[in-house]
DNA sequence: TTATTAATTTGTAATCATTACAAGTTGATA
DNA sequence: TATCAACTTGTAATGATTACAAATTAATAA
């Protein structure tokens, strides 16, 4: 964790992106908040430590961070954009019921289709939705 | 094209969604404009012909056809949700550039990870984002 | 350490997509 | 052809995101 939130800070010193306290406290957030949270969620979990966090400060930060690949945009539902401060190559799954999302492995880069062999790829998503394990056991549990 | 029509007909008399007036337009739109429209676009594309039709029809038919499992949302930006007659197995390219978003081949029932046996996967999205070959020999000629 | 300045933050207002709602209309059934 | 629940419509409400301008601050150099 210490780790990543050092390399973070040197990337955003090469990137010439200034180290602003708000910055920082975003970046921190999301290094120990790793379940893709919403600008909703990040804001209500700075407020009290960053009490003049204004929220459009966190979208801002949000957009630059991103633009410098330092933070992955997640756009499974259309009305609530989430945010992921682990940029490697991996799949998220949406539970519809808990609304929780899961990581899970997946090799994107194996299947570069030969179809868009002249085509420019710079962003690989693979998203999936359905119920998750947990929430089966209590759906089943629900109806004995 | 016509005998897509017919089967997603008998689609929703088996599933008992009434054939409106509306709906049925909305379906014809979907099947002869397959590059993935928005609302706005199905809403345009069908005024002259239907000028009674509201926004909000088209939203609510396709939530509807949604759920019945005739048409899939694509949300790879999330300020504009999208709309696909082709329900198949298939992965979404949008470029930066044109914005158009093309069809290609994808074997996505082939990694289901063994992480995720225990859940219940009702839906598979593969969203890939960069440059079309299109764009990118314009690119090039500009810089010539 | 301090002055300087451009970048950043902040709060409010604006925008845009989507949904809620209630009154009018219509498709399917008998 | 009558009936009625389902559907459509227009307007208003909602909610996420962005625009903007004034106040503040991080980084640089003296």
């Amino acid at each position: 964790m210490k780790l990543k939130f050092e390399e973070l800070l040197t990337e955003l010193k090469v990137k010439k992106i200034r180290l602003s306290h708000q910055r920082l406290k975003v970046l921190e957030y999301l290094v120990h908040n790793q379940c893709h949270p919403t600008v909703e969620q990040i804001y209500n979990g700075l407020h009290k430590e960053v009490p003049t966090l204004s929220k459009t400060t966190v979208y801002n930060t949000l957009n630059t961070l991103t633009e410098a690949g330092l933070v992955r945009v997640i756009t499974i539902e259309d009305n609530e954009t989430r945010y992921d401060i682990n940029t490697g190559n991996h799949g998220h799954f949406k539970c519809e019921i808990c609304k929780n999302i899961f990581d899970f492995n997946i090799d994107i880069d194996s299947f570069d289709s030969g179809e868009l062999k002249n085509f420019e790829i710079k962003d690989k998503n693979v998203y999936f939705k359905g119920v998750c394990s947990k929430c089966l056991s209590n759906t089943k549990t629900n109806h004995c």
